[in-house]
DNA sequence: AAATAAAATTTACGCGCGCTAATTTGTAAT
DNA sequence: ATTACAAATTAGCGCGCGTAAATTTTATTT
């Protein structure tokens, strides 16, 4: 660092002893010039402070280096979780992330990205709502910039949807809990916002046909994000009346068993696969809580790393062919059973 | 909406029969504006979706409406909901906040700073590392842009600091524990990141002696940002071995705390202040999970609410007052019992 | 050594808006 | 009706860079 300091590319250029638009085409891609000449510019780079003035860079720019991360609810540790790979996946990739939150309102997913729309971004990774996102928007803006869709999956919306294999994950977790005990009940909200729900419950249907059980579901009333309040209110209703048909009981997602366990320990009933114990509970998505939970909850977990990188792998790939009518593919991670004390 | 797309703010300037510099003006502080003008322009927003190119407009603005949001970590609940009521209330103030999470890194915080230099930042809301932060880089910042600082503070830097009072709410912790039994140990990290953790230890020290008790203070090893687990690993050691000299334990945190009620439960100690109980327990922060631990986790609330709009209105206060030289504020605001189960 | 291709340079224009100064129009009060 | 003042208009420069076309230099091949 000297002491003029430089005020535009310009300057830049005279003191590293390059043109102009050669440093232009140098900050764009540090590859397209010749050895000789990126050697005088980092040389330049390092006896001067000098970066170039994004606002100026993306205004003429047909594309610009923004990527947008759009998730419904950062205060979810999953989406925090995975939404921080996903950042790091882009910035790797020498790409811009921002990472956006919908906080959990559909409303403002649409102005997340209305918001968007301003930055031109080069694409936007999207964990929609589902049936509760403004699909119209959603579509429009699929229309308009390179779109793909992570966690939640939405029909012919997006160059690519990545996520968790929800028949296969609930699969396996249902078989291992009839192999070692009791055929679960399931657990869920009544109206679920996410559409990973409506596949989990199907796929608990269909597993346990398969494996010679009558399916029972149980839905809990209650509406928003607070699935622990609602595990714990409405799944400890459910235990204190002894409604549930059997003493194993497979919830839709972890946040729920987090509160069901939270009832049943108010209830003084003992969770665990141990003879002496009353109940077993398990979850869904490995969060990162249920490893602490009393007991440690059994459950799926989620390829987080595969989904994001995997998610952002594939709005790169559609970047570089930039052909937007090849076909749409959906990528789908196994779950893997995490067996804990709780089932 | 109407067919002719527009392109830029001279052909939007036509349509609502108003000039360029005017419309200008309006994008600025639409309040700026005599009411007929902003009707007409108001109007034409409706029959037309234009919207002003950022670029374009941050590119020669002395300052722009952006607003640097940067915080430790956002896969930590306490922060991801901070960082939640900041944005909102940046949003509702007619600013862009920009919110980063720095991961857990020193380092992604300084080069976080270094980006938010780039979007040339009206201000930027920091909740720093503390002693981790690279100080010198968060100086020039300081020096460079308007700079408040919330949750953890930094000695003379920013113009104000907003957060918990510390020395009151251990205090209040202290005393509720003291006059309902048995005087607490007190559980926290060897060389803990933040330093909230230090003033907590010195009020819990100062207090206990008030109270006449002798302070007994509980160290961790362990680094890094998985609290739950260093307390379940090394609060389940010391509670094995019955290194507690009394059966009151108060954790600097509660993500600590929630790791040592897992160990509890492993260890079949039963956690309360009911007679037939082992131990108690009690943490501090509030965390969303404090609800549903295994038994529900006593604990200090923040006041987040209070504090993230403090902090906002402490910046746009700084902002208008334009002068760099008057003298820092630091606000901090009480914490308040929350008494559950399990102390 | 000449021929060819690749990279760098020069030149020049434009993006969309901020901002200013001078002028004109509109509004409200005397 | 006159004055005074605020607001809007006109005109025009400049920001920092992208980008294109034409030209020159450099590197590679024959």
């Amino acid at each position: 660092m000297q002491q003029p300091k430089i005020r535009n590319m310009e300057e830049f250029a005279t003191v590293s002893g390059i043109s102009r638009p050669t440093v232009s085409k140098y900050f764009n891609n540090p590859e397209s010039v010749r050895t000789s000449t990126r050697a005088k510019i980092e040389a330049a780079l390092k006896r001067y402070d000098y970066q170039p003035n994004v606002f100026a860079m993306n205004q003429n720019r047909r594309t610009t280096k923004n990527i947008g991360v759009v998730v419904p609810n950062l205060a979810d540790p999953f989406f925090s979780e995975i939404g921080r790979r996903v950042e790091l996946a882009c910035i790797d990739a020498g790409y811009s992330p921002i990472l956006l939150s919908s906080h959990g309102s559909a409303e403002m997913e649409r102005d997340n990205l209305t918001s968007l729309r301003a930055l031109k971004p080069a694409g936007v990774l999207l964990a929609p709502f589902g049936r509760m996102s403004d699909v119209e928007a959603v579509q429009t803006f699929d229309a308009d910039f390179p779109l793909v869709l992570f966690d939640a999956n939405m029909s012919s919306i997006g160059q690519a949807f990545v996520g968790t294999d929800n028949a296969q994950s609930v699969d396996l977790m249902v078989e291992y809990l009839c192999r070692s005990g009791e055929s679960p009940c399931f657990f869920e909200m009544k109206s679920p916002t996410n559409p990973n729900a409506n596949k989990r419950r199907q796929a608990y249907i269909e597993s346990m046909e398969r494996h010679g059980h009558v399916p029972r579901i149980y839905q809990a009333d209650g509406e928003g994000w607070n699935f622990e309040e609602i595990g714990k209110v409405e799944g400890g209703r459910l235990l204190a009346a002894k409604s549930f048909e059997t003493k194993t009981i497979l919830c839709s997602n972890d946040r729920l068993a987090i509160g069901m366990l939270s009832a049943a320990y108010d209830l003084g009933l003992l969770v665990g696969h141990g003879p002496e114990c009353d109940l077993r509970i398990a979850g869904h998505d490995d969060h990162p809580f249920s490893k602490f939970t009393c007991p440690p909850l059994t459950t799926i977990a989620q390829d987080y790393e595969a989904i994001a990188n995997r998610a952002v792998h594939e709005l790169f790939h559609a970047l570089e062919a930039g052909d937007r009518t090849k076909d749409r593919s959906e990528i789908t991670f196994d779950g893997r059973l995490i067996m804990r004390e709780s089932a």
